[in-house]
DNA sequence: TTTCTAAATATGGTATGCCAAAAATAGATA
DNA sequence: TATCTATTTTTGGCATACCATATTTAGAAA
């Protein structure tokens, strides 16, 4: 069966790192050591080396050896494993959060930038693809006015995850051709409103409020349309 | 200059991929391809695909070719280059906001497990490994209670930042000899409080609350003990 | 013409060998 | 004895060559 060695091997050398009790920045073995270990050429084990380099698990130093690094963080969940449903509810959840937050740190240049953007969602709302690189746009300032990298970073996971959900994909395809983008950029308006205000309350109620908007929007696209999404969207 | 030359092909073949205009599916050029194009030799380039195979851009399939798997997203920020007060702030903003909704959804099983699990604190106060594992713990049952993997998933990896931080585990190491501990706890009982009134803002105010408290406490730490902290706490 | 089969080809998989940089060692020198 | 230097050894870096499997092609049979 073995398609990928290299793997088969790397997990295995991770193993080998965990039981032998290494402490971050000991040395591993050699890989000659680890060839001869487990019957294989050098060649394979250097590939598992570059795969647990990529992973963060070690270091290599030509000349030198290679190192414990430490042991990454477990991997999230992986994007195509969550439905659009439960996306869009941690998004309302996380982005009202951040734009109660926002409101209390905004700056006059963030808001023009908010401005800016808004008004290149309103001139593209006929190209699908620059609509939504605005509405993203959008979303990312906001958050970007807290002034938090860890935020920002949250934000742009989420929408990483929308961008390449096959199955939001399908859905979104259908948006621009109904009205609801005047109505989104309606919400987007009266969230930026708030953030003029630096009312905190109020930027929440109206994240969530879009959010709940675009819910509603994604449900009834999925249940007039599509009903093979059934039990999918509440995964 | 240029340590792990497989990185340097492999980020140009990115460009490649992007540039060229290819779309999820399509058939990479060969690894022989790369090698005459780049002038080196074939096991550099496959050293790159293994690369950008770990980063789930590409498929590898032998005998046949390699494809297009898809855009991953960007790489988060990394643990050591935020600071203890960023990473609390985040926690604070997304975690309240977490409650709030947990407060809405939490089952009996979910609260007897928070029960539990204060408990287990209040019993483990002396030891520090064990006070911070049923710490952890509890945030993340509350994050779990809202049904919502996204969430959970975000919560979990804002505590690995933490648990990989050495900055933090420089002040974290000197908490438990203050009284600091039995705050916490209080804070916690009032958050499972207000999750059992089923109370939306009483759970959204009282996690506030009690990441307020962390955040005066490792202020103070740092103030009064590091100074050399300066400047970092708010990075 | 269509379809099935076998050979040829294309493509990734693995092994071996030599190169270059770093580290360790031995010896000279103060 | 201590320290600097030259040399050897260790270790990863890179290239070439051959192997195994999937795909394609050519040709025979229906």
């Amino acid at each position: 069966m073995a398609a990928r060695l290299y793997k088969e091997i790397g997990e295995q050398i991770k193993q080998e790192i965990i039981q032998s009790g290494l402490s971050v920045g000991d040395k591993l073995p050699t890989e000659r050591v680890y060839a001869e270990l487990f019957g294989v050429s050098r060649t394979l084990v250097r590939e598992a080396f570059i795969m647990l380099e990529i992973e963060e698990w070690i270091e290599v130093k030509k000349g030198s050896g290679s190192y414990f690094k430490s042991r990454p963080l477990e991997h999230s969940k992986h994007v195509s494993d969550v439905g659009p449903f439960e996306l869009l509810q941690a998004r309302q959840v996380m982005e009202s959060a951040i734009a109660a937050c926002a409101a209390q740190t905004v700056t006059k240049a963030d808001l023009q930038k908010l401005q800016d953007t808004l008004e290149l969602e309103e001139a593209e709302l006929h190209s699908v693809e620059k609509a939504n690189a605005a509405d993203r746009e959008f979303h990312l300032l906001v958050a970007q006015a807290t002034q938090n990298a860890l935020l920002v970073d949250n934000v742009r996971r989420l929408w990483d995850m929308r961008d390449n959900n096959p199955m939001w994909q399908q859905l979104h395809s259908r948006i621009p051709e109904s009205s609801y983008s005047d109505q989104w950029l309606k919400d987007h308006e009266k969230v930026l409103t708030q953030l003029r205000k630096r009312d905190a309350e109020g930027a929440r109620e109206a994240m969530w409020q879009h959010l709940e908007n675009v819910k509603r929007t994604l449900f009834e696209l999925s249940d007039t349309e599509s009903p093979d999404f059934d039990g999918y969207l509440f995964s």
